[in-house]
DNA sequence: TATTACATGTAAGAAGTTACATGATTAG
DNA sequence: CTAATCATGTAACTTCTTACATGTAATA
């Protein structure tokens, strides 16, 4: 009787990680997010995708509806249908306080090695929101922690380069090149924005 | 590698435009590439994405093996098991005339906006196998092409910056600085990149 | 009057994720 | 003998992409 064997490939088992705890996708998370800004149709939210950076998103009417329609199904958003113009009418959506809780955790998570390599966007994302929908001591964990998982990453990533360079070509090696750069900025930017907190939090103009 | 946010205006109609012409995923080119450098097995990817920079690809064997039995599907590479070891049969994965082509057309492409503000990570898989699958004029061509889009894209992002600064929070705003900072840090790293191209060509120890 | 912007949706299909399944060989 | 590593696959499910469908209001 063949038994067991859920597992393959365990040193290396990673796969992808589950990009989130209450399995909602990054998408869902933006649309969470801008919808604690304000309540907002599907409409809006797309024009946001279409015209600000927050273009990493896809505007496409195909995934904007259906991820509020689920983020309604499990009871992170209520919408309401406009009535008052005389245009076409507008569904507009707003959190739930379950939505709001689950947006937090997710934005509040320990930042850890794996964030740091495949998805260092949705990091972007949940700081991007922190005054927002969070607190400054957030804010400033998330950097500090962002500012560890780096400081223990570069280096390693060095080393393989160091290590490899001569049995890789040119292109090969200066695309790993543009990618340990692209951390090391981010590791400057992460300092920079905590001072810009510290600054805020201990001095300068209020708010 | 961390990807970037970042956008500017379009009017109605973009979604997310078409990742590919062959109508190929990017899993699948990082697989062509790979497969032209030497033969391998489905595992033998999979250990390439679990141990390497290449990280960003998942090395789910529900991603690997499909993907690889649609470029077969599609002609752009054959398979061969190997009868040799002892070992369980290996399935050993060769690019054909035909993938080697469409790979080679996917990565000399011209560079244009939308490249940059959605897919650098295209652009950097696209160039890390510049000198194994095209010539360095297609790699100084590549370089030439992304400076041009880069010193277009990110005034504009400046300036979009400038513009919105006072309405956004510190958090949102700190998070587009990050994005701009990205930019400009590949920004720098084509010109390096192109000069060491230069030194390559015109002094330097050959190969 | 024609086009653009407002506004919301659906259906088919592609690709990836998670989890299951199997089996051989080698190292401890 | 047991665990780990090598090695290849499949099935169910989720999400996103592309494309279609529909209709109103404002503007050129």
């Amino acid at each position: 009787m063949p038994r067991n064997t859920v597992l393959v490939f365990r040193s290396t088992h990673r796969y992808n990680t589950p990009r989130t705890i209450n399995d909602i996708s990054l998408l869902a998370y933006a649309l969470l997010g801008l919808l604690q800004q304000e309540p907002r149709s599907g409409y809006d939210l797309r024009k946001i995708f279409a015209n600000t950076p927050m273009g990493t998103f896809s505007d496409s009417p195909g995934a904007i509806y259906p991820a509020l329609e689920r983020l309604a199904k499990r009871g992170f958003v209520r919408s309401r249908v406009e009535e008052t113009s005389g245009l076409r009418r507008r569904r507009l959506f707003r959190p739930t306080a379950s939505g709001i809780r689950a947006f937090k955790t997710w934005q509040t998570r320990t930042i850890v090695r794996e964030d740091v390599i495949r998805s260092v966007d949705e990091l972007m994302l949940r700081f991007s929101f922190m005054d927002e929908t969070a607190s400054a001591a957030d804010a400033r964990r998330f950097l500090k922690g962002l500012k560890s998982e780096l400081g223990g990453y570069i280096p390693a990533l060095r080393k393989y380069l160091a290590k490899h360079s001569p049995n890789i070509s040119l292109s090969g090696r200066l695309a790993l090149e543009s990618g340990v750069r692209a951390y090391e900025t981010l590791f400057r930017w992460a300092k920079a924005a905590l001072s810009a907190y510290h600054k805020r939090k201990t001095g300068g103009a209020r708010r």
